[in-house]
This record gives C-alpha cells, sequence and structure tokens, in this order.
RNA sequence: GACUUGCUAGCUCAGCUGGUAGAGCACAUCCCUUUUAAGGAUGGGGUCCAGGGUUCGAACCCCUGGCAAGUCACCA
C-alpha cells in the first residue's frame, strides 16, 4: 500500500512542467519576492457577485469582488479582464494610475500585467460603471492576490451569437477533471445546480406529507432488494463479507415495521454491472415507504411528485428531451403489462403456460433460453416490443408474479402483482409495489428465487431470515416507490448520457506517466566507460529496438547529455 | 464483453501517396488609457497514447496493449 502511494507520490513529483507551468511558477515565486503572499489566509471580504451587479447595476457604487480571471485584454496603462464568480462572468477595468494613484505602478505594471494570468484567482474593490459601449463593469481601485494558478486553463471564448469557440469538450477530460469543465463550462454548472433542485424540491413533496428522511446501511451482510449483481467488501475486524448495497427496499420496510408511517431515503446504490451511457457502477435511488397505502395512491402520489419537481425545476410540465416533448402534467396513462403486450403485438399472452410464451417469443423475434420462467418471458416481449413505445410518462401495471418476489399478490388475480414501473422516453423511471406484508408468502417467494439461484441466474434475491423475521411481527399494509434520481435528472435537463448528469462519473485509473526513459540509461551507462563509441556498436552494444534506440539518442540529445557526430560514412557518439 | 471511431502544443483541431511536425486561441517580448470571441508586431513551445514490427526512412502502414466515446449485449 505505502509502496503505491509513494510511486504516485513520484510520478507527480517528477512530472516534466510545460512551458506555460514554469513561467507560473516563476511568477509565483516573483510575486513572494515582492512580498505577496500568492496563498494568503485571510479571509477576503466579498460583499457582492458578478450576478447580483448585473441585475441591479448601480453607477457609481462600490462592490468587493473574488473571482477567478477568465480573459485579460491588455492595453497599455489600461485593461480589461472578466472575472468569473460562482454566480458567473463580469467585466473589470484595470487603469494603471486609479490602481496606483502613487509613484508606485508596480501592482498594475508587475502584478497584473506580468504576473497574474487567467485562471488566477483576485479579490477587487472597486466602483460600477459602464463603458463606452455600454458593457457593465467595475472600475478596479484595488486587487489582491488570493490563489496563483499553476497550470494553464483551457480558454473558451463566446461569441455574439453565443457560439463557443475552442470549447473544452473532450468528455474524457471533462470528466476526469471536472473542476476544470465546472470553471470553463457554464452549463455543466447549470446542470448540477438543477439537480440539487431536483432534489430539494422531493425532499420538501415528502417533507410536508410528514414523512421521515433517513438513513440506512451501505454495507450489507445481505445484498437484498433487486435482482442484480453486488460488490463484495470484506470487514476485517469482524472477519466478513460484506456487500455494497444494491437497493435500501428491506431495511426502509423493516423501519414501516418499526412503526413509522412513512420514510423515504436519497440512496447511493452500487451494482457490479455494465457501464454504458445510462449506467454507472454507483448511482442514486430515491426509495419511499408509506404506511396503509397502496400502488393505485402511489400512483397518484407519483405523479403529482413529479408534476412539482418539474414545476418547481423548469417552471413548467414540458420538457424537452432529444427529439421528444415530455409532459409531465398529471395524471399519467395507466396500461395493465398483458394489455400492453396485447396492443403492441397482438397476443394475448395473459393465459399462457411457458411453452406457449416461448412460442410466442419466437414468433416476434425474441431469444429465449429454457432457464426463463412465465415472468422473465413477459417481462422479455414487453422490453422487446412495447417499452420503447411508452414516451409519454405511462403507468405500466400488474406485472406477473414471478418478476417482482417483493410486490403483494394482485387482489383481482393471483398470478400477477400490485406493481407498477412509470416508463418515460420508453425507458423505465420509478418502481413501485404495494408490498408484500406476509411473511409466510415472503418466505416462499424467497425459496422461488433460491431455486432461480441454483439454476444459474446469478442475479436471483438471497433469502433474508431477519427480513422475514421483520414481517413475522407484522407490517401494515404498505406501499412503497424507487425513483431513478440520474435518469431523472436526465430528462430534466435533456442529457442522453449518465455522466454528464454525476459530478465525478467512474472511470478507469489514469496510466501512470514513465519516470525515465530506460533506453537513454542504458545507452547512457554504456557510452559513460566510453566517452565516445562507434554508432553501430554502441546500438548493437544497447540492445535496443530501432525504435527504442531512436527514442533513446533523441532523448539524450534533448537533455544535453550526447551527440552524434557524422564524419563522411562514419558515425560515432560522443560524451558532452 | 463484442464491434466502430478517436488519441498530434496548455485548449480546439489540420497534417495528402510513408520523406525534417502545422494553424487558431493561450504563452513570451515590445507598442498601445473605455476594449469585447480576435488591438498591432515579433517569437518560443511537441514522448504525434504506449510497446513491437515493416522500411533507407513511420504521426501516417501492420500487430499487441492502454484510455475514451458511440453502437450492441446485460442491467436501473
Amino acid at each position: 500500500m505505502k509502496r503505491i502511494f509513494a510511486a504516485k507520490f513520484f510520478s507527480i513529483m517528477s512530472r516534466v512542467l510545460s512551458e506555460q507551468e514554469q513561467l507560473r511558477r516563476q511568477s509565483l515565486e516573483d510575486l513572494r519576492k515582492l512580498g505577496i503572499d500568492p496563498y494568503p489566509a485571510d479571509l477576503f471580504p466579498v460583499d457582492s457577485h458578478a450576478k447580483k451587479i448585473k441585475e441591479n447595476y448601480e453607477e457609481g457604487k462600490e462592490v468587493t469582488l473574488a473571482g477567478r480571471i477568465m480573459s485579460r485584454r491588455i492595453m497599455g496603462k489600461a485593461s480589461f479582464a472578466e472575472l468569473q464568480d460562482a454566480s458567473g462572468k463580469i467585466q473589470i477595468y484595470l487603469n494603471r494610475d486609479e490602481l496606483c494613484p502613487g509613484e508606485d505602478k508596480t501592482l498594475y505594471n508587475d502584478v497584473f500585467k506580468k504576473l497574474l494570468d487567467i485562471g488566477d484567482i483576485i479579490g477587487i474593490k472597486g466602483t460600477q460603471f459602464k463603458t463606452q459601449v455600454g458593457e457593465i463593469s467595475v472600475q478596479v481601485k484595488e486587487l489582491t492576490v488570493l490563489t496563483k494558478s499553476l497550470r494553464p486553463l483551457p480558454v473558451v471564448k463566446t461569441d455574439k451569437d453565443g457560439k463557443a469557440h475552442d470549447a473544452f469538450t473532450d468528455p474524457e477530460q471533462r470528466y476526469r477533471q471536472r473542476y476544470v469543465d465546472l470553471i470553463v463550462n457554464p452549463k455543466v454548472k447549470e446542470v448540477f445546480e438543477k439537480r440539487t433542485r431536483i432534489i430539494n424540491s422531493m425532499r420538501e413533496f415528502f417533507n410536508a406529507k410528514g414523512y421521515l428522511e433517513v438513513e440506512t446501511p451501505i454495507l450489507q451482510p445481505i445484498p437484498g432488494g433487486a435482482a442484480a449483481r453486488p460488490f463484495v467488501t470484506h470487514h476485517n475486524a469482524l472477519n466478513t463479507e460484506l456487500y455494497l448495497r444494491i437497493a435500501n427496499e428491506l431495511y426502509l420496510k423493516r423501519l414501516i415495521v418499526g412503526g413509522f408511517d412513512g420514510v423515504y431515503e436519497f440512496a447511493k446504490d452500487f451494482r457490479n454491472e455494465g457501464m454504458d451511457r445510462t449506467h454507472n457502477p454507483e448511482f442514486t435511488v430515491m426509495e419511499i415507504y408509506v404506511a396503509y397505502k397502496d400502488y393505485n395512491w402511489m400512483m397518484d402520489f407519483t405523479e403529482k411528485m413529479l408534476e412539482k419537481v418539474t414545476t418547481d425545476v423548469l417552471g413548467a410540465t414540458k420538457v424537452t428531451f432529444g427529439e421528444n416533448e415530455i409532459n409531465f402534467k398529471a395524471p399519467f396513462k395507466r396500461v395493465p403489462i398483458l394489455e400492453a403486450i396485447k396492443e403492441h403485438t397482438g397476443y394475448d399472452v395473459a393465459e399462457m403456460n411457458v411453452p406457449e410464451l416461448m412460442e410466442v417469443c419466437k414468433k416476434l423475434d425474441i431469444e429465449v433460453d429454457d432457464s426463463m420462467g412465465k415472468g422473465k418471458l413477459i417481462d422479455e416481449i414487453f422490453g422487446e416490443k412495447c417499452e420503447a413505445n411508452y414516451i409519454q410518462p405511462t403507468f405500466i401495471t400488474d406485472y406477473p408474479v414471478e418478476m417482482s418476489p417483493l410486490c403483494k399478490k394482485h387482489r383481482d388475480n393471483p398470478n400477477l402483482t400490485e406493481r407498477f414501473e412509470l416508463m418515460v422516453n420508453g425507458k423505465e423511471l420509478a418502481n413501485a409495489y404495494t408490498e408484500l406484508n406476509d411473511p409466510i408468502d415472503q418466505l416462499g417467494r424467497f425459496q422461488e428465487q433460491l431455486k432461480l439461484s441454483e439454476k444459474g441466474d446469478d442475479e436471483a434475491m438471497f433469502i433474508d431470515q431477519d427480513f422475514v423475521r421483520a414481517l413475522e411481527y407484522g407490517m401494515p399494509p404498505t406501499s412503497g416507490m424507487g425513483i431513478g434520481i440520474d435518469r431523472l435528472v436526465m430528462f430534466l435537463t435533456n442529457n442522453a448520457s449518465i455522466q454528464e448528469v454525476l459530478l465525478f462519473p467512474q472511470m478507469k485509473p489514469e496510466k501512470k506517466s514513465v519516470e525515465l526513459s530506460e533506453a537513454e540509461k542504458t545507452i547512457f551507462e554504456i557510452l559513460k566507460k566510453e566517452e565516445k563509441m562507434e554508432l553501430n556498436e554502441l546500438k548493437e552494444k544497447s540492445g535496443l529496438s530501432n525504435k527504442q534506440w531512436d527514442k533513446g539518442m533523441k532523448g539524450l540529445n534533448k537533455h544535453g547529455l550526447a551527440k552524434v557526430e557524422v564524419d563522411g560514412d562514419d558515425k560515432s557518439v560522443h560524451l558532452l
């Protein structure tokens, strides 16, 4: 462990600095020589923000601002720059003789013009004014260096039409260095501000009804509540395997047993499965459970909640997503899954047994295998042929019992369950049940899952004996609902990729940079003994491939350690 | 996991049939007191993702690997 950290540290320490980085480090030293601390400890008494000034412009009013220099236009004794704070950008104007009224013009001539760069964080005190072109600006009277930036920032320029030039767009760099993305791409910041507003709005909705926000374990001895492959970890002191939760359902229901009327949790869940533009290994789900309710009530509740969230966050229920316009105005359509299948395939699969369903799948060109039970087959048909048709928010209800081991059987048909999934833009957004609270039925369903597991289904649920024990004490009739927060944010921010709504999407680690060239070392070691050698002899002795030889020699040449001398056909290498 | 595409300066990208690596912005120097994606002039800056192969010669062709994006499969 220690060695890994040491290696990483070393590679950072030995990083070759670019010309611009070296210059910035030089400026850092020069600032210190002038007695300016480039990383001061004092608080800076900010009393305004860029946005506030633009919205409530008052000619001549004094303001104190802090932010990052995003561009500079230096014209001799006067300069313009853009300052970006948390609220946005504002232009600042620096006039040499206004900033430095006395004899000493160092602050303008040296500090601002030479030692500061784009990306540095400064504090200013100055007065509001409008330029001749009419742009609201602040004339700087005092300037404080707050943080020197040592790496050059991508410079994104936006023209009058709002078109970005040289935008920082490479997804890999944007996700790995989200901080840079947030600095230079204001739209990205908006997405995450919106994400928080969405969550806040939902929380308000639940709290207004008196439901309790709770926290349940992420490290679980039995990963329950969903069908998914978990991450496994190990607790040293307990010497036991633990799993990162794949859902928090079973814990929240234990709390309903415990006597809470309504509990909810915004939960990070973890699933050890593939990644793509809609799946990240860790993702956020909101789950809520309310006692003495059923899934019909939960449908009303869910559509009201979404109507509120979209209105709060967007000011409207209509959302543009890709090419579709989605309207979250309640009520949403409600379609039983068997009717959906009948409508989109023409087959009435309600009374069919497994061989008949297999036959239907074959006719519909759906791949099947022998391990599939009735529920899985129906789910496949729906997933392949129906799901994509539900663009507007639609509750698909009454799923087959085999697919829903935690859901109460339908009051009118024991082959179905009281379950709904909310489909939006052809994708599942939320999932809800009238919760199964019959402990004997629950144990039986778990045992069915065990059989699936023995058949080779590695996503089948584990038996959670403690959960069954809890139900044996009695859980009131309850309805529960889970909603994928990341997906919801995608819809409401019109992003097709989950990475765009996660601040730090999962990425493979960056490769460590190679420290020192082996080829250079090899050649140098041989050459050191001889001072001067015939080129081919040295090359042969080094035993390097052509490419490595070439790189090694170029490297040594660059470092000023060795040089090739050409004399007619004779080529020799000598130390410098 | 499979397939496709990409990886060249701090950023965005060119780079022809294999023949000494280019532009814009950024940066440096000098000039310039209300400019606005870009004031003017001059200049510096490269492990062409890594490794191997072919070749007199590879950013370019071939092989292997890395990372990313997209599509598909699985899943929420």
